[in-house]
DNA sequence: TTTGGTGTGGTCTGGA
DNA sequence: TCCAGACCACACC
């Protein structure tokens, strides 16, 4: 029989002492089903110093036992591969278990006939995957014998043949998105309430205390909370199972109250519980035969750059990238409706609510999780779980598969040792002329690094070649080679290729269709891999790694940006700014018509793919001078185009570590000052400082929120975050690096951190230091360079009983 | 262990 | 008490 299916995720388990590729699909009418694929066996490669027959033979020879386990060769074969360009005779060993690999190399290791040994540390399914050719949320086409199993999908197939299809078509996929909250009581956590949303409009809660809201069901006890989440999982039978944070929070708790009570949890299609597998963050929850995204890994990792909220709360996310308003209710409340039973009502709302967030996150990120794994040719599972790294690397990966000898990943050691030696010079900054520019012009290169890894060649193989010497880097010693294509050039160069076709035929569609949103995923894949390609090269930890590579592209990134900055001049612009690969331009004339002409010129200059891009007109562009001396501050500066919309960048705005008056307050004025009404900014901050003197701003409005890095014990110098998180522990909160701790600044004498505390314990705020360290250098910062001074937002002079809120160190005038 | 360098600015700390 | 430099966080690209 032949089947096309439509593969979701993949693992493999051992049946009959054989490694067996499990991969779980949909047909297009929906059912699901399983197909087992035994052909595949694990390998990796030997390098053999020199006869490669003879090294065949004593290999095939090698059996041992590790721990009573007989271990032996499965087959050996002689294959031509490229090593550092040239192509070698290695031993591509095949073995019976993935978890023969590791302990065959480690013996192989101690021959002398070794020369080195690779690819041992691809994972089994990795590698099937990218051998294969089969892509997840892809179609494959399957011949093979239906067969029985214990597995609780509605088909099972052994497979003799699989090929992968290109079909358009997509599935909807069945999404279950979960929350559980939990409540601590004498010191054990126990989940009181759990929630469940389908993409297919089921929803319900479950809890045990009491049973008179919308969609709930009422039970006794944790324990068949826990149950009934089972079996609701197990009878809605989704795809994919979703969770904010699922790795390190819902999943862990779950397991062990589980444990607990004594209940099995099994909600995968084998009869396996949940495992866990170690993985950077948190481990991560493994349910085969369903494909488990923890929406927050992806978020943290690969969306974050991307996003301006403060925290990754799940309130915060939903609130930016669905525009889902936040709600009000917080732990406390959470916890005073437990405690006295009542309002459970509102605890449901709520945890419903938190489900359907991570429902309808789920639902907008995961096409680009998908994006990811097509492109890759990775389980969703994994690419959700990735860093930009990760995803780099297994995409050179799946292009070096049979074709080049990936290099092996680096020992503890040497990244230590890559890391001591690692700085090297980066972009060209210059520095801004402070003031309020009219009529700016911006340029920049379209991606930059990847474009100069193309044009130029830059490779760890075509590195300092013998053959090219005469084409040196600008300021540099090196060269790439000028014969030969290197491998990240050639494969960046198709992707900036397949971009710019997706691009091309985006413009044909509308936007907001199933094929639009499709093709914007691909396209942001693409543009993921190829912005974090530079940064890989130079990645201590990086398997491509060239020191000299990245130092090179940052060479000739600044190399380009200052003979675009020469040119300009030359043509008569005024420079007002550029960084790394932008460039502000103003001129007395026609700045469109010139601008037109400039671009052109540079652009028949440059080689390759690179290209200068025209990014738009502002009407008004403000820089600012660095808080001391006069010098222009780079990388804080605002824009205004001719619909009214500002771009902000580098200011307090835009930090998370200022408070949120201070953020609103400076976005005003500078709105205000983008608009010509500079008066009306002075009066807006001495309105501010007079409501925050009487203390009329909401507490909420002086949050500051400030990441901890490291284990509190740890810092050197104890700042204000440190400090509050500090007094927090002692009172029993767990604080764990990677938190963001939010703070206030209380009255009271001594250092700004010995008056920082975390909101529940603050039982003021201090207006002094909110108008003298928030309200005013943010406001001044923007103000300055129109002659504002500080006394005049303060209304010295003007006004009596603000004496006590000047900085000690002031002297009156 | 978890892409790179460049840059600003707040707060603390310790010595004059 | 004052101030420079260290430390720290977080922005830009």
């Amino acid at each position: 029989m032949k089947e096309k299916l439509f593969v979701i995720d993949a693992d493999y388990a051992i049946m009959q002492n054989k490694p067996v590729i499990r991969l779980y699909c949909r047909d297009k009418n929906l059912k699901s089903v399983t197909v087992f694929d035994d052909s595949f066996a694990p390998y990796f490669y030997i390098i053999p110093k020199n006869n490669p027959e003879k090294y065949k033979k004593n290999l095939e020879k090698l059996s041992f036992y590790d721990n009573e386990e007989l271990i032996e060769i499965k087959s050996v074969k002689i294959e031509k591969i490229l090593l550092n360009m040239k192509k070698i005779d290695v031993l591509k060993v095949f073995a019976f278990h993935p978890s023969h690999i590791p302990k065959i190399k480690d013996v192989v290791k101690t021959w002398k006939e070794t020369e080195g040994k690779r690819e041992f540390d691809i994972l089994f399914v990795k590698r099937y995957l990218v051998d294969k050719g089969i892509k997840p949320l892809k179609w494959i086409e399957v011949s093979g014998k239906e067969t029985r199993t214990d597995l609780r999908t509605e088909k099972s197939i052994k497979s003799s043949h699989i090929k992968s299809l290109d079909i358009k078509k997509e599935l909807k996929l069945k999404i279950l998105a979960f929350d559980l909250e939990t409540f601590v009581e004498s010191g054990e956590q126990k989940i009181i309430m759990a929630s469940i949303q389908t993409n297919t409009g089921f929803k319900k809660v479950l809890t045990y205390k009491k049973d008179n809201f919308k969609h709930s069901v009422c039970l006794s006890s944790e324990k068949e909370v826990i149950e009934k989440l089972i079996e609701t999982i197990n009878r809605q039978d989704p795809d994919i199972v979703v969770g904010y944070n699922s790795d390190g929070f819902d999943f862990p708790v779950l397991k062990e109250r589980a444990e607990k009570n004594k209940v099995d949890l099994v909600i995968g299609r084998d009869k396996e519980k949940v495992k866990f597998h170690r993985k950077a963050r948190a481990s991560a929850a493994t349910i085969h035969g369903r494909l488990h995204v923890d929406i927050f890994s992806f978020i943290s990792y690969i969306v974050r750059p991307t996003l301006q909220a403060e925290t990754m709360s799940l309130d915060n996310v939903a609130n930016e990238l669905l525009g889902i308003k936040k709600r009000d209710m917080n732990w406390k409340e959470i916890e005073k409706c437990w405690t006295e039973g009542k309002n459970l009502d509102k605890l449901a709302d709520y945890c419903l609510h938190d489900s359907y967030l991570t429902l309808k996150l789920a639902e907008q990120l995961l096409p680009n999780v998908f994006a990811l794994s097509k492109l890759t040719n990775q389980t969703p599972f994994e690419t959700s779980r990735m860093t930009y790294g990760q995803l780099v690397e297994a995409y050179l990966i799946k292009k070096s598969a049979k074709k080049i000898l990936v290099p092996n990943r680096p020992t503890r050691e040497k990244i230590e040792e890559r890391r001591r030696i690692a700085q090297y010079e980066g972009a060209f900054v210059k520095e801004p002329i402070p003031g309020l520019h009219r009529n700016l012009a911006v340029f920049d290169f379209r991606s930059l690094y990847p474009s100069i890894i193309i044009s130029h060649n830059i490779d760890p193989y075509t590195f300092n070649c013998s053959c090219c010497r005469k084409h040196k880097i600008p300021d540099m010693d090196y060269h790439f080679c000028k014969k030969k294509k290197g491998f990240i050039p050639g494969v960046l160069g198709e992707l900036i290729k397949q971009r710019a076709e997706i691009k091309k035929r985006m413009k044909t569609l509308k936007k907001g269709s199933m094929e639009y949103t499709d093709f914007y995923a691909q396209q942001y894949a693409l543009k993921t891999v190829l912005n974090a390609s530079y940064g890989y090269m130079g990645f201590s930890g990086s398997r491509w790694y060239c020191r000299e590579c990245a130092e090179s592209i940052t060479a000739l990134g600044r190399h380009y940006i200052h003979e675009v900055i020469e040119t300009a001049g030359k043509d008569g612009f005024v420079v007002i700014y550029s960084d790394t690969d932008s460039i502000f331009l103003k001129s007395e004339g026609d700045i469109e018509k010139q601008s037109k002409s400039f671009l052109k010129k540079i652009n028949k200059t440059l080689p390759g793919v690179m290209e200068l891009e025209f990014e738009g007109i502002y009407k008004r562009g403000l820089f600012v001078s660095r808080k001391t001396g006069e010098k222009g501050a780079k990388k804080r500066y605002a824009l205004i185009d001719s619909d009214g919309n500002i771009t902000i960048r580098g200011f307090e705005k835009v930090r998370r570590d200022w408070s949120a008056l201070a953020k609103t307050t400076q976005e005003k004025v500078l709105k205000l000052v983008l608009s010509d009404r500079k008066d009306d900014a002075v009066k807006l901050v001495q309105r501010t400082v007079k409501d925050l003197k009487n203390e009329k701003i909401d507490i909420k409005e002086l949050t500051i929120h400030t990441q901890i890095t490291r284990p509190i014990e740890s810092y050197q110098q104890v700042g204000p975050h440190v400090a509050a998180a500090k007094k927090a522990a002692k009172k029993g909160e767990i604080i764990k690096p990677g938190m963001i701790i939010t703070y206030i600044v209380t009255k009271g004498k001594g250092s700004i951190s010995n008056r920082a505390e975390l909101p529940e314990f603050a039982k003021n705020y201090d207006p002094g230091y909110y108008i003298n360290n928030q309200l005013i250098p943010a406001a001044l910062r923007v103000l300055r360079v129109f002659g504002v001074e500080e006394d005049e937002l303060l209304m010295k002079g003007k006004q009596t009983g603000l004496g006590r809120f000047v900085k000690t160190n002031q002297t009156l005038s």
